[in-house]
DNA sequence: ATTAGGATCTTCT
DNA sequence: GAAGATCCTAATG
């Protein structure tokens, strides 16, 4: 097996400057490197969801530019992160073009280093497997929060930095789409679109609503 | 394995 | 004033 040969590298601003349906999935296997904290946390991106700007009605920018939206309307490459529920934060990527307020929502991923460091923040883990199992623990097992809202993935100093694998076959990754979660379709006649991605069958994909949505395999549709 | 209810507070109507 | 891009615990099958 090849255990060298990988290299990971941070992408450019150009990387993260597209329509958010056609990021998102370039985002799975990629990976988030937390240098918040004493002891780095590592993890692969195993499943993501779309947010399509002003024109997404599931979206939070789509009543316009506010103090809590300002970040997505900026520009790509961004961390927009915001609180919910009273008690948990999720985390974003900003992309498409300043302006467009698209993001890519960061909702599970694989904890592959600093795995004491997640546990630690994520006393209620029960396995490895569910550190970073859903939005709102990805954060949590990073050390995010309110304070890295706006940071700049690209800047030479973050804290958190995301890595592609520049040696890997594009393509390599078995890719399954679904409905985002609780948002309806952008028509407002309560269809649901495929805006999802995830890793087929990774264990660290979140799991909600368990057994009546089926995973549909095509990509959805913009408009 | 699955479900129900509670926690908790910002954001925008 | 209500809902929200969620998670945890406890109770039940």
């Amino acid at each position: 097996m090849h255990e060298t040969g990988s290299e990971f590298l941070t992408p450019p601003r150009a990387w993260f400057a597209r329509d958010a349906l056609e990021l998102a999935p370039v985002l799975l296997g990629t990976r988030l490197i937390s240098t918040i904290g004493t002891e780095p946390v590592e993890l692969v991106i195993t499943e993501t969801e779309a947010y399509r700007g002003r024109h997404d009605p599931g979206s939070h920018a789509f009543r316009g530019m506010t103090a809590r939206t300002e970040v997505m309307f900026g520009e790509p490459g961004h961390l927009y992160v915001y609180f919910t529920y009273g008690m948990h934060w999720c985390a974003n990527i900003v992309c498409g073009r300043p302006g467009e307020a698209s993001a890519i929502l960061l909702r599970a991923g694989r904890i592959v280093k600093g795995e004491e460091q997640a546990k630690r923040r994520r006393p209620a883990s029960r396995s490895i497997r569910d550190l970073a199992q859903g939005p709102a623990r990805l954060t949590k097992s990073l050390g995010i929060d309110g304070e890295q809202n706006g940071l700049d993935l690209l800047s030479p100093s973050t804290p958190v930095q995301l890595v592609t694998d520049t040696t890997a076959e594009d393509g390599g990754l078995d890719i399954s789409t679904g409905p985002r979660v609780g948002v309806s379709g952008p028509g407002g006649d309560g269809e649901f679109f495929p805006w999802r991605f995830w890793i087929t069958d990774d264990q660290t994909v979140s799991r909600y609503r368990p057994g009546k949505k089926p995973a549909l395999r095509q990509p959805g549709r913009p408009e």
